[in-house]
DNA sequence: CGCCAGGCAACGG
DNA sequence: CCGTTGCCTGGC
């Protein structure tokens, strides 16, 4: 069954936290909120609008008001029986399921998750959360929600405005450039999500290609998480060892790829677009679920510290 | 102190 | 086209 709380901690989402039995989330301009309620209380019927979800109910809130978020932020419609069977001949991606079957993929606000990853580049999850909540105190709008506050995420436009120096102040370091960029991209509509989400995977990569601060893992990243691409597979230098290790037969034809060992590695446009290419041929159109899966199966065994 | 962390653009072969 | 290098910043 679905895992919402395992879903977050995945490593997709950067601005939730949890304060006792509640997650609260950054969506944008709005503040996502849901508690999980243990089963044995399920008498007390004063939740109307609780989805069943194995061992008790979550109950969905948020602020402003939007209206069953939960369906769209959670990818309530996806037919995850028909995608997952896409990867029955895959033993690696089958144990990953298996182990982690609440695992899923979260739909993000596809401005927040742009920056939030123009933020995560050479860094930390812990570094890439604190720039982000900097940037939003900073640029955000402060809300008061269930007596807590919180602040909205900046929009484009005023990140596009801010001089350098402000966005220094948030910790970003050299990333200040690729900010502004690319918010500068979104508030002159040189990026047309319509255009985006109309376009196959190719077309809409290219497009974001095209914009300062945003290479192959980004863009890949907003394609998967905002922007209907399911296909899209990120690969960050975590994959890109799991790959190595567990994939080599993928890769006969790239022995460069698989016989590099260096603890410097780094991965290359032309080495990204070879191995990109190589998985989505194998895993198909659901090439992103396997990768969440995939991801989280090796990061667990890592042990990491987020 | 030096090294490193969920990439990127710039630059030289 | 390919490979190498520097980069803000703070934790370790």
């Amino acid at each position: 069954m679905f895992d919402p709380e395992m879903t977050i901690n995945s490593g997709q989402m950067f601005l939730w936290e949890k304060h006792d039995c509640t997650w609260y989330g950054i969506y944008g301009n709005h503040i996502l909120k849901f508690s999980t309620l243990l089963s044995k209380d399920m008498k007390s019927s004063t939740s109307l609008s609780n989805k069943n979800i194995e061992g008790g109910t979550i109950e969905y809130d948020s602020y402003p008001e939007l209206k069953n978020w939960e369906r769209w932020v959670f990818r309530s419609d996806d037919d995850l029986e028909k995608i997952l069977s896409a990867f029955s001949n895959d033993l690696i991606i089958g144990k990953a399921i298996k182990k982690y079957y609440g695992l899923r993929l979260m739909r993000q606000e596809p401005c927040q998750c742009l920056l939030s990853f123009v933020c995560a580049s050479n860094t930390s999850i812990f570094m890439i959360r604190r720039m982000l909540n900097n940037l939003s105190k900073k640029f955000g709008r402060k809300v008061i929600f269930d007596r807590k506050e919180f602040y909205t995420f900046p929009d484009a436009r005023s990140l596009y405005k801010a001089d350098l120096g402000e966005l220094l102040s948030c910790g970003v370091g050299y990333r200040a450039k690729a900010i502004k960029s690319v918010a500068k991209s979104i508030a002159l509509q040189h990026l047309d999500s319509e255009y985006l989400l109309s376009a196959n995977y190719e077309d809409a990569k290219e497009e974001l290609l095209k914009i300062y601060g945003i290479g192959n893992k980004i863009a890949d990243c907003v394609l998967l998480f905002s922007l209907e691409q399911l296909e899209a597979f990120p690969i960050d230098i975590w994959i890109s060892r799991a790959l190595r290790m567990s994939y080599s037969w993928l890769f006969t034809n790239s022995p460069k790829f698989t016989q590099n060992n260096s603890l410097t590695e780094r991965i290359t446009p032309g080495r990204y677009k070879g191995i990109s290419e190589t998985v989505r041929k194998h895993f198909g159109k659901y090439s992103g679920y396997a990768q969440q899966y995939l991801y989280y199966y090796i990061r667990q065994d890592a042990n990491r510290s987020w």
